[in-house]
DNA sequence: ACTAAAAACTAACCAATAGTAAGTTTTATG
DNA sequence: CATAAAACTTACTATTGGTTAGTTTTTAGT
């Protein structure tokens, strides 16, 4: 009784070896031959598996898209409230052990593949959208509809922004300092009183001490590498 | 009596070539052959002027970003209040003829260059400074400084993101989209009453109005065409 | 104007790279 | 156990970034 055929763990393999080999030499210096030598198999081996750099390229970026998806998903279980939750998506897309330099980088790296690949544009899309959607549910609570829909995209954009320039600039941005950012436009844009005020920071204090043990635990770390 | 050298000639050509085949093709496709049959000459040509693909690729970059950084000085010249200087940075950085598809996406493609191109880093790192130090120069009059600080990197981060978006989505993000979005976070960050709201509403409108004669006129494109 | 040096350009080459094709071994299945 | 399918290997090709050595053109000093 295998759980999966030899194929997908192959494509895991080499995708997690590829996504290293960006990491470690940019999307332009990162060669089949190394991504092989990475996984220690041979160049022929990745191309029997991704039938060329492109889908292997799309593979890597939809893992690292899952990856983050998943920390939202699993902060989720432990968000009770719409400031909670709220809370757990800000705090998974910063989380130190996917919001860091390295990450970042490769992330700036592979996104340069987007414009003209259409697997990684689908892949962006829903991503952007997933995101959109979950700020809304939550921000629906706090602002009249049209208000919600303006302030889910500003803040879309804003992670998006605040990733890139992480992966741009040499020194490393802190996730607390991400956190902070976007908690900075919360309180400008969400009604923002005495109450809601310690409500926010209660919240992002819960998830952020849930963060660290949902997501740092090596259980979820090991979860994450499999696929 | 000739202004320019041969090779400072021959290297705007060039790097104008090569923005054009990252439009084109994107950066993993754009090859020295491809640029130099742009160019109209050989490959050969094209590596005695940079003495490697990363040195073309800076030039490249270092080229769309002063773009865009000569729009903002052109329309600096127009701006005569804190209001009209602070539009003008934002319509600069969206005005049609540089913030469109075409060249988000090759912004895009460049981009992952930096992370391992010291010299791209450091154009990077001098531009995030140099749009900062213009948003703090004029929101210092409508804030305090430590609360523009936060307002001045909140928005460049904020428009890094905006151009990430139009780069990576299919659907084009019209100049005027963008700029509302930038409108809907002011009007949440700065001081807005009846009256700067006015006031806002009427510096938007003159700077655009100005920016369709001084950045859309032929002469702004001829000399920007030259470098 | 003449010449020497510097710059612009060309062409032939090389190692590395993405991708192919044809074959061999291993694994799954009736 | 036989057969087909999947996994893997190897050898090959065309393209690519980059080098080198040489030729032509431009520049500058006398």
């Amino acid at each position: 009784m295998r759980s999966k055929s030899i194929r997908s763990i192959r494509r895991a393999e080499l995708s997690r070896a590829a996504f290293e080999a960006v990491v470690q030499f940019g999307l332009r210096r990162t060669t089949l031959d190394k991504v092989g030598a990475i996984a220690g198999v041979s160049k022929g081996v990745v191309l029997h598996h991704f039938k060329e750099k492109s889908a292997l390229l799309e593979a890597v970026f939809r893992r690292s898209n899952t990856l983050l998806s998943e920390s939202v998903i699993e902060l989720y279980r432990y968000a009770e409230t719409p400031y909670e939750r709220l809370w757990a998506i800000i705090i998974a897309n910063f989380f130190e052990t996917i919001f860091n330099r390295r990450v970042c980088q490769a992330w700036v790296s592979l996104i340069s593949e987007v414009p003209h690949n259409e697997g990684c544009q689908r892949v962006q899309i829903a991503n952007n959208e997933r995101i959109r959607s979950n700020l809304m549910h939550e921000l629906r609570h706090f602002l009249p509809e049209s208000e919600a829909q303006k302030v889910a995209r500003h803040l879309g954009v804003q992670i998006d922004g605040i990733w890139v320039r992480a992966g741009l600039l040499p020194t490393p941005v802190e996730p607390d300092v991400a956190v902070s950012e976007i908690e900075f436009a919360i309180s400008k844009m969400l009604p923002f009183d005495e109450i809601s005020a310690v409500k926010h920071k209660n919240a992002r204090k819960k998830i952020e001490q849930i963060a660290q043990i949902a997501l740092g635990s090596k259980a979820f770390k090991d979860k994450a590498m499999q696929e």
